[in-house]
DNA sequence: TTTAATTACGAAATCGTTTTCGTACTCTTC
DNA sequence: GAAGAGTACGAAAACGATTTCGTAATTAAA
């Protein structure tokens, strides 16, 4: 009895394999005293359907796919927890794929995907918006998917994302009123979107209180480690008189203080910094951390509901309604590293 | 052309379907010449073998688990880095399965697992040592699988795991080093192997420089979050005297933080803290916060590899070896949490 | 020239489910 | 007691790959 399978279970209840298949998925073709047979044996030899087989005759895996950049980050490892915390309920599996930032790797990840592996896929974008065709291929296939934090708005897909102008709009305010004269924006790159839009909220703030467009410095750091630290380290030397920092990122908020200490900049004499961040430590840094702090377990719930309600549906006729889109708010710590 | 698959393949090309499966997957039967048709078309219309039908039949989902007691967990999340890294490698794919700490979900997963849905399951374990069955059925499953970091010493599987017990000395000697009077062990619970071997290296040293037995204070915070905050407070007041804390994990000394800045403790002058800890923040911390740091990457690797080698043999016959076992080790930050 | 070996392919079974369809049988109902 | 409806099950066809086995055609060996 090496390996349990319908088969023999049903050999050995002699019933037919289809009448057993009917009795564990509750037919009403099958009356209840068979069922109760059915079940009990069925626990008894501790049978469990081979997934396989299963997958390939209904032709859903009841799997997902999570896409992200990386892993070792807050936000993401709390996004993840909320997308679980609604899989398990709905007993789906959870694949994870991480593209390291690279684009191509993104694009891989996704055409192999489209292999029908998973019922649906949840994506944090690494791409670049010039190329899109690995997502339109998705439609194409009819795979349901669901941009999160970084979407790509060119893409008819639903999306989860947060406030970012708003948030970068207050931050930058937030700084302006401690009464730095040179602002500096830290970014990873100009194509992601979220990113794009604490730019944004950023420059309309600098813009509004009219600050002198010579001390705005928009500094685009990269993903590699140790090239934006040395592109941070080079910004702050000499340092900008009474710079603010709007930091889009919590890594490199975190660059930027180990710099500091390295090359004794006083935090938040010398230098303000705040910055997008879920480090559960942010109040204990020294100085504390102001943050925007995303809602990084609700944006994975809710990311992981509307994919689940576009697997539902798929196949149905949509109706014409808008394109699902769920903005969340960040909050607003204000801490010592802004500190006037 | 709504999906591709090997059979329309096969008529396009004007071959049998074993022909084609067999020039996919360059068998020596078919000649170059029909592989490199095959393989053209194949490219052309973006044919990708169906993943179910594939481990139906070949009876392996190039597939593994993960599962581990919570995600947003610096240490976890570098885990999986390492794991991803070689399941990327040798292209298979994760899945990632959390306990939240709850034994019981543990043997949930774990017995879903039973079905065959991966080839091998990489396990932190979050269960008490008194139930095991659940391991014993993957045994007789011939499901592999590899331990990490959290062991369970009862079962023979292969496990990578640290020199906890040596760190946990050497990291008591450090805070005995600095004239503590009192020595409290913060740990989750005491069925947790790794915690445990700390727990031994710290009552080891504390034995060999003949420490009070009344000076020596073990706290058991338990997993659940407010319940630890608060067994932690008590536990500080009234604040023994000249306390050094070595904390087992992270959580718990970020806890400690916490209570200490709440109720105006002074760290180091009052009380002395080095934790278990793979923070990218540590140093930054007010006041930058002594670790023992675990290879949490190479952890992740080093259990991989091992897996993925089980994965292998399996089904060979095992040469009469002792259990794999490999034991990394964490590194000693001193900094200003401990000075004296 | 005959036999044996090799090459290159195809037919069909198989993996373990799910689902469609068919069919005995019982029970109403007029 | 004939027709229709309902009940409870089974046979067999999928799903899409892989693999075993068989076999024509060609080449090599005797």
């Amino acid at each position: 009895m090496e390996n349990m399978n319908i088969k023999k279970l049903a050999k050995e209840l002699n019933l037919s394999v289809s009448t057993v298949s009917k009795a564990l998925h509750d037919s009403y073709e099958i009356k209840a005293e068979t069922k109760e047979k059915v079940l009990a044996l069925a626990k008894q030899l501790n049978y469990q359907p081979n997934p396989f087989a299963s997958s390939l005759r209904r032709n859903s895996s009841k799997t997902i796919a999570v896409v992200i950049p990386e892993i070792a980050h807050n936000f993401f490892s709390l996004v993840i927890n909320g997308i679980e915390s609604i899989a398990e309920e709905l007993k789906y599996h959870v694949l994870i794929y991480i593209t390291h930032e690279i684009p191509e790797k993104e694009e891989q990840i996704i055409r192999h995907l489209l292999n029908g592996r998973v019922d649906g896929i949840l994506i944090s974008s690494s791409g670049t918006s010039n190329n899109n065709a690995h997502y339109h291929e998705l439609v194409q296939k009819g795979i349901p998917f669901v941009f999160f934090d970084r979407a790509n708005f060119e893409i008819d897909a639903p999306r989860v994302i947060t406030d970012d102008y708003q948030a970068g709009f207050q931050a930058t305010e937030h700084l302006i009123k401690t009464q730095c004269k040179h602002f500096a924006f830290l970014s990873l790159s100009n194509q992601m979107t979220a990113i794009n839009h604490r730019k944004d909220g950023f420059l309309a703030a600098l813009k509004q209180y009219q600050i002198e467009p010579s001390h705005v410095h928009i500094i685009e750091a990269g993903t590699d480690e140790t090239l934006s630290f040395q592109i941070i380290r080079d910004f702050l030397q000499p340092l900008p008189e009474s710079l603010g920092i709007f930091s889009s990122v919590e890594k490199l908020a975190i660059q930027t203080y180990h710099i500091c200490k390295e090359i004794n900049i006083l935090i938040p004499n010398q230098l303000k910094i705040i910055s997008f961040s879920n480090l559960p430590t942010a109040a204990l840094l020294n100085p504390a951390l102001s943050t925007l702090t995303q809602p990084a377990f609700s944006i994975g719930k809710e990311a992981a509901l509307l994919l689940f309600q576009s697997i539902k549906n798929k196949g149905k006729i949509q109706p014409i309604t808008t394109l699902p889109q769920i903005v969340l708010k960040s909050t607003l710590f204000i801490r010592e590293s802004t500190k006037m």
